[in-house]
DNA sequence: GTGATAATTTTATGAACGTTCAATTATTAA
DNA sequence: TTAATAATTGAACGTTCATAAAATTATCAC
């Protein structure tokens, strides 16, 4: 055998990255053999050396394109309004998606280490724009004296672990909605940024 | 060469705890081969497990006692106080504790994956530990109406998301001392569990 | 000094690792 | 129907992996 009945490139690549996705997330980059994803790609350790390089490049390819993709959907959802109503539509946003992404956030904030200095800082570069993005609503708050929040760069890494940390113990069997969640984050959100006091009793 | 000259049993255990603590968080359980943990310890592979049976039994011993130590030091720390005042003593000492340990840590977050079943259950029992005693500082806030806040589970995860997450980016040049950053987090965490207005402002 | 014991070495497994390369078959375009 | 190209296989490379057993030396109690 060689060429495969009915294979074809874009899907196998497809498969490549899905499958590399979930065995790093469920156990770690090291600890994932190139034979391993293979085996679940349904094809010989060698095939994968025709779409990508190394092992290494495969997670930076799922670290970069996870980072782009968020930034994308959050260009996308993000809109002129109120610090505070911002504030809240970013909660929203950053639970949903990494709600729904489990597994690359996961490898993202677990793999980082893995990566080799120049795939390091561009993940780097891409995590810092998306922190941005919290922080000059923080900043917008804090100049409008809607928030009364000190420090507006601590406070937005404060915030992402915060909501980030949704994922460590989210069930989609929970005994909570998503929306119930997102509702008792955003007044725990509202609250940290010393946002309108009814806001935190919600 | 056989037995080294000086060599000492809790010497050398003491230096495969503390060497493979510091590769396991910089690389990862999986990325960290035993002769690399003997070579930094300056013995050779084998004389490993005459000090514990297996690679991973070295993990589990690193997590069982990071969690142990931490619930001792809370155990010596914690004193009976208003909600307030409780909720502020566990956020500093978190914080403080927490970057003190920052490699026992960031292990403790990272390798529960690496884990078979038993240790796993273990470190999971001693974590839930933890989190009940911020859970019942909510609580009790909740119930003397000091805090407004409406989920003490979901809000006990949260803080301990934010102060934990101190430790992605704490570094001890920074431009903040340990104790403005606990300052600042205590307003924050304050404010998400909705106490005293006024705490958040600080 | 001598015997017991503690600590570590040397040597050696067999399996798995990431990766390379030539050979081979499926598909596509003419 | 044939030539070009896309996709994959099978076999192999040297290296490293976790771990085991026996041999060897240091230390310590007497």
């Amino acid at each position: 055998m060689a060429r495969t009945i009915g294979s074809n490139g874009k899907t196998t690549r497809a498969a490549i990255r899905a499958k590399s996705l979930a065995l790093f997330a469920e156990s770690s980059f090291a600890a994932v053999s190139m034979r391993r994803i293979a085996d679940e790609v349904g094809v010989q350790p060698a095939a994968l050396y025709a779409y990508y390089p190394s092992k290494q490049s495969i997670l930076v390819d799922l670290l970069v394109s996870h980072m782009e993709e968020l930034l994308a959907a959050w260009e996308e959802e993000k809109c002129a309004e109120s610090p505070g109503d911002a504030l809240e539509r970013f909660s929203r946003f950053h639970i949903r998606y990494h709600i729904k992404r489990a597994d690359a956030v996961f490898l993202s904030y677990m793999e980082l280490r893995a990566l080799e200095p120049e795939g390091f800082k561009e993940i780097e570069a891409l995590r810092k724009t998306y922190e941005g993005e919290l922080r000059a609503i923080l900043e917008a708050g804090q100049a409008s004296g809607e928030f009364a929040v000190k420090d507006p760069p601590i406070a937005a890494m404060a915030i992402l672990a915060m909501l980030t940390g949704v994922n460590t113990w989210y069930r989609s069997k929970g005994r909570l909605s998503q929306a119930a969640i997102a509702d008792r984050y955003v007044a725990m959100v509202k609250g940290a940024a010393g946002a309108s006091v009814e806001a935190a009793h919600v």
